[in-house]
DNA sequence: GAATGATATGATACAACATATCATTTTAAA
DNA sequence: TTTAAAATGATATGTTGTATCATATCATTC
């Protein structure tokens, strides 16, 4: 089973579990966010949708199934550029902490990843001596990625 | 002289030096940040300003503006949310160095640090790891302030 | 000081992103 | 099978941002 696969059938798994239904329309966006690869905007969505499905899609639907699929952790939005991508986390196991977005300004591709706890840390001091109190470290940073450096 | 007299004054010079000019729309713009004290959007500033001048600006004049303040340095955009914010160095004498904001989520005030070196550097040792190179570490953090905890 | 070119601003249209609201369809439960 | 809830569609509108061409202002040269 590819990987897009295994994770379409854990992620309607995870609904399951969750007492919410992955519908047909739900798993097609997740879908594609998966087959892309990279982040795309809703209305970028809606052309894929077409494009790949023979059938529109309205934009209101599509941020309708976003923020669900938001909700369930199962894809994030880049506040930063306005774009969706999918969790690179739906086959694991474990619950999902608040992650970072490395973010390639050249090809858009983007990278999920976890920062050591001792940088968030020490981040977190130089914010406190500061006054303020971080919130969410969901930090989207701007990059290159291998590819393109 | 107040402080927002002082900054519009140290801006006016600066832009002598660099050989552009800091008209009176681009101060207005300017004080209308300096003066509201928090980060704005570009249609928020539009409402300002006429509030403010009495005068209307169309929103193409205010982006355009602050596309000049922001080569400038006088004004910083904060990508997460699409608003401006003054610069909070604009009466000091160092070059600019790229900083990090602070965003509180309740009263939207911002606040613009310099986060360690060595913290910044450990983050980017971290995004190395990942097989991605940072380009800025401009980060924008949702936090909430002293006032607001 | 008038002619000229560069810079700055105005006006209009439109593209891209997002939400509000009400109607219809689908699903689950009784 | 009736009913209520959930999901989706349709339409309108609000918000953010850009493209483009016209006009106004400023600085330089003659
Ligand atoms: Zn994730
Ligand atoms: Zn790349
Ligand atoms: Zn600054
Ligand atoms: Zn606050």
């Amino acid at each position: 089973m590819s990987n897009v696969q295994a994770s379409i059938k854990q992620a309607d798994q995870h609904c399951r579990e969750h007492g919410v239904r992955l519908t047909d329309k739900r798993k097609q966006v997740l879908l594609s966010l998966l087959q892309s690869e990279k982040a795309m905007s809703a209305y970028e969505l809606v052309d894929y949708y077409k494009a790949e499905f023979g059938e529109s899609m309205p934009p209101m639907s599509v941020y309708r199934i976003l923020d669900f699929l938001q909700e369930e952790h199962l894809v994030h939005k880049l506040n930063s550029t306005n774009k969706y991508v999918s969790c690179s986390h739906i086959t694991c196991d474990h619950d999902h902490e608040i992650t970072q977005f490395l973010i390639c300004g050249e090809c858009q591709s983007v990278k999920e990843i976890n920062i050591n706890k001792s940088t968030i840390e020490a981040l977190q001091n130089n914010i406190e001596e500061a006054g303020f109190h971080l919130v969410s470290p969901q930090l989207e940073m701007n990059c290159l990625c291998e590819n393109c450096i």
